[in-house]
DNA sequence: GGATTGACCGAAATTGTTTTACGGTCATTG
DNA sequence: CAATGACCGTAAAACAATTTCGGTCAATCC
């Protein structure tokens, strides 16, 4: 049995049930079935053993929307379904759903620092897939890494926060209608 | 001396100093000089009282938006306009900034209502303007709503968080040209 | 003798208690 | 009878006492 793994395993279990602050370092260690010390030989601190935890979590995010599209549809559909994709996964997976409630709540600097790079991640996966639709011709020319962070803004705001503000959830047939209607529309070359 | 603008007059110094928590109405029955019994004659409670200054405080936003447009000049360009100017009053208004500084720091509820209203008046306001231009036929048909919020938070993302977590900020003429060639782009009738 | 451990440390958070401050009232006053 | 400020109950601040936690390292084990 590696020892390594299963401090990982056992920490993202924690992390995902309580939290950030809330998991102790003596927690992980009896779960992980290891002295506390040993985890001290893998990871320099509490933060590094978090940071990469999640940063194996975004990169299964990035799998996951990199499967949910095709390459040969339109960068519009690609973009959707890779942000509907994102904000789903960054809302329903255990880790990162209780990540954000923490940062709601508590406010944890490390918390936040993850958040964003989640954030970053999505941006710049929709930024990449923009800039293949310029070079192709299909899209006219822009700063991909700008219009995707307005896609992404966007997104949150009418998948995340309308429904939060305003109680009725918007469908996405009516989500993908206003942005083909609207910034898509204006995208095309 | 009118005493209803007196207490009006010296709450408004103090939200504007203080916070809404943070003043006290004994602190507004001195400013204003009168006894703290004497408020409660104008107005039921320290909300209601906050309400009525942040209100006409949105009016005065309105105002000044509207002034800052010309009727004649193409939704894109009044849309740009007002929503600087009015994102613009909403930092730099005394009262208005020191309320989003609350709302970050403490979270009082009262302070996240009203603040709620402000976005709600920028929201209406360009959703108004946007509904006129769908009826002279500048602008395709779409949810008015919809598209001003999605504009609303859009500005927000570039004016406002952008700098916060990327450093540097956009410059005005960039954010102009970004919204002009995607967004209203894609709203031409 | 290198890997592993958990008792141990100081800092920081939490809990429990006392004191203070505040929004709102109303009997008194001018 | 409009205006006032002492007064009330609650809620928050302040303080003290206690516990918790991240991280270390001498002792232990294999």
């Amino acid at each position: 049995m590696d020892r390594r793994k299963e401090i990982i395993l056992a920490a993202t279990r924690s992390f995902s049930m309580f939290g950030y602050k809330a998991t102790t370092m003596d927690q992980v260690a009896k779960i992980a079935k290891v002295g506390k010390g040993t985890i001290y030989t893998f990871f320099s601190n509490k933060e590094e053993l978090f940071q990469e935890i999640v940063r194996s979590t975004i990169r299964e995010m990035r799998s996951e929307a990199q499967a949910a599209i095709n390459p040969d549809e339109p960068f519009r559909i690609k973009a959707h379904l890779a942000l509907m994709k994102m904000l789903e996964f960054r809302e329903q997976h255990a880790l990162l759903g209780k990540l954000i409630e923490e940062e709601k709540e508590i406010r944890t600097q490390a918390v936040q620092e993850m958040l964003f790079e989640v954030e970053e991640e999505i941006v710049g996966f929709i930024a990449a897939k923009l800039k293949m639709a310029i070079d192709r011709g299909e899209v006219r020319k822009c700063d991909p890494e700008l219009v995707a962070y307005m896609l992404f803004k966007s997104y949150v705001a009418f998948v995340i926060e309308w429904p939060e503000t305003r109680g009725e959830p918007l469908s996405e047939q009516t989500i993908a209608d206003l942005f083909n209607e609207t910034l898509f529309r204006g995208l095309l070359a």
